[in-house]
RNA sequence: GGCCCCUUCGUCUAAUCGGUGAGGACACCAGCCUUUCAAGCUGGCAACAGGGGUUCAAAUCCCCUAGGGGUCACCA
């Protein structure tokens, strides 16, 4: 038998080596999201290696899609594989269903060894013998009634009924997992039964596929959430079996919804491609990640990645779950909007506005300066891409949609087309149009007309975006233009009959 | 139910070997700034789950209780 990927790789075993494995069963989560990004700060705080390997031995609810989409969404977030799909390594396959005799072959020499066997059990006989256990107030585990079958009988068997493969659990002494996070974790062995490894298809089971890609690739550190600590010693006993080395591993808590449980799609945005639609920035997301369940120790919130990198250590992830609290990310995504680079952020809004108001997909270089301007102006006050896109609309569009309270406030009161007249007037002689001299004129409006700035501000504002808010007026006004701009006052004047 | 993990403001968290007025951030509230709204600045509200020990001294160490989460799949 060729066994030889066993031994692949023991030359870097030093090297820090470690993996993120998804099951492309659902797009990657939160969750997946942050267990991801720890991998990947540890690996890049140690130099070491960062894989992602496909764990998709669920063959009904593994999908091509779904593949595609985490590794997309990994890609947004920066958080890069050395090796994997896409980029290949020495120690593939990094797709699980691509090498499954591999698993079947092991399970076999295990069966050899005495160390599983053959099992006959039908789903109906376990859920029957689960029952009675129940009943029984006793914990539901397999009997391990095939376990004794004589060598006759099983091969008689094996030509016709399906079967399964369970790898025999110590019924005696403890499994210690030692875990960065938490300590020696310690399990009495009586707790377990005899698990399945091979499933009838053929294909392994997690507990056991794992195990074995982890020592083929020669992962050093399984970093991974919470939920599967109570798996681990299965795994443990699984490598011991197989003489393997035991990785280290450090289990980070999980990530809940407000209300305690489990994060799902009833709570709302839960994958990284919602949040990216939604006009979240990657580098809002990758810090507020980082800081849910693990902080730099000192007063540091703001991080970029690289400094994250520099700080993060496994030592300093906290034991208890963290409740996700969408309104820091927001607050964090509104820090980035308008502190990173204006053209970093322009890339990433084109997507919303182009959507928002049908930009065709090739910008020339002067709409593309506008836009720029643009979101310079709006960038200020909003919290996404999206309401970037929101805010900008009477720069786009010249039909406005009008606030009706402001209506109320700013139009319904006499004298007010004049005033807006008067502004128009005023503006006509503003040259260059730019938004110095336009506030300087409109001062100087408000000590000619004897009214106070707030007189005039606040209907114009409202005849030329609709709105009773937003960035500085003059500097609308001159984005906007000599001509819209006297366009606009003209039309709210005859379209509110204003005098 | 068995086993495992966890427990500091509403939320994320900090507090070197036990000695702190228990610190920061988000959110919330108030003030300042201001042509609006944000942003920014200043201030405010707000926590050691409960009970026992150990100790001169406990958020910190030990035990118990309670609560939350995970796991016990031919899902990962």
């Amino acid at each position: 038998m060729n066994l030889d990927y066993i031994n692949r790789g023991v030359n870097d075993m030093e090297k820090t080596r470690v993996r993120f494995a998804p099951s492309p069963t659902g797009e990657l989560h939160i969750g997946g999201a942050r267990t991801a990004l720890f991998n990947w700060l540890f690996a890049r705080h140690n130099g070491g290696k960062m894989i992602l390997r496909i764990d998709d031995t669920d063959r009904q609810r593994s999908s091509q899609e779904y593949l595609l989409s985490i590794i997309e969404s990994m890609k947004w977030l920066g958080l890069n594989w050395d090796e994997g799909p896409e980029v290949g390594g020495d120690y593939g396959p990094y797709i699980q269903s691509e090498y499954l005799h591999k698993y079947r072959e092991l399970a076999e020499q295990l069966v050899r060894d005495g160390k599983a066997y053959y099992c006959f059990c039908t789903a109906e006989q376990l859920a029957t013998e689960k029952e009675r256990q129940r009943k029984e107030g006793q914990p539901p585990r397999y009997s391990g009634r095939c376990r004794f079958l004589s060598e006759e009988e099983r091969e008689r068997r094996k030509l016709s009924e399906s079967y399964v493969i369970r790898f025999i659990m110590p019924k005696e002494g403890e499994t210690v997992v030692e875990d960065i996070i938490r300590g020696q974790v310690t399990f009495e062995n009586n707790i377990f039964d005899d698990f399945i490894i091979i499933k009838s298809d053929g294909v392994p089971t997690y507990n056991f596929a794992s195990v074995i890609d982890d020592h083929n690739m020669a992962i050093t550190h399984v970093i991974r959430a919470e939920e599967h600590l109570s798996n681990t010693p299965r795994q443990i006993n699984i490598a011991q079996g197989l003489g393997y080395q035991v990785p280290l591993y450090a289990h980070v808590p999980m990530i809940l919804a407000p209300d305690h449980s489990k994060l799902s799609k009833r709570h709302g945005a839960t994958s990284v491609q919602e949040y990216r639609d939604m006009g979240i920035l990657p580098e809002a997301l990758v810090n507020y990640l980082a800081l849910l369940g693990w902080s730099p120790g000192e007063d540091k919130e703001i991080m970029d990645i690289h400094e994250i990198v520099d700080l993060f250590s496994l030592e300093k992830v906290s034991k208890n779950p963290a409740i996700y609290d969408i309104k820091k990310l927001i607050w964090l995504n509104g820090h980035y909007l308008r502190t990173l680079e204006l053209n970093k952020i322009v890339e990433r809004a084109l997507p919303f506005m182009k959507r928002k108001y049908n930009l065709c997909a090739e910008i020339g270089t002067e709409k593309y300066k506008e836009i720029e301007k643009i979101i310079d102006l709006v960038r200020d006050r909003v919290k996404t891409l999206q309401e970037i896109a929101d805010a900008s609309s009477y720069f786009i569009e010249d039909d406005l949609q009008y606030d009706e309270k402001g209506i109320e406030k700013h139009f319904r009161k006499d004298g007010v087309g004049k005033i807006l007249s008067e502004v128009s007037l005023a503006l006509q002689r503003v040259e260059p149009f730019e938004a110095g001299r336009i506030r300087d004129e409109l001062h100087d409006l408000s000590q000619k007309l004897n009214v106070s700035l707030s007189r005039i501000n606040p209907p114009t504002r409202l005849a030329l975006t609709g709105r009773t808010m937003g960035p500085e007026l003059f500097d609308i006004i001159s984005l906007l233009g000599k001509e819209r701009v006297i366009k606009r006052l003209k039309k709210a004047k005859e379209l509110f009959e204003l005098n």
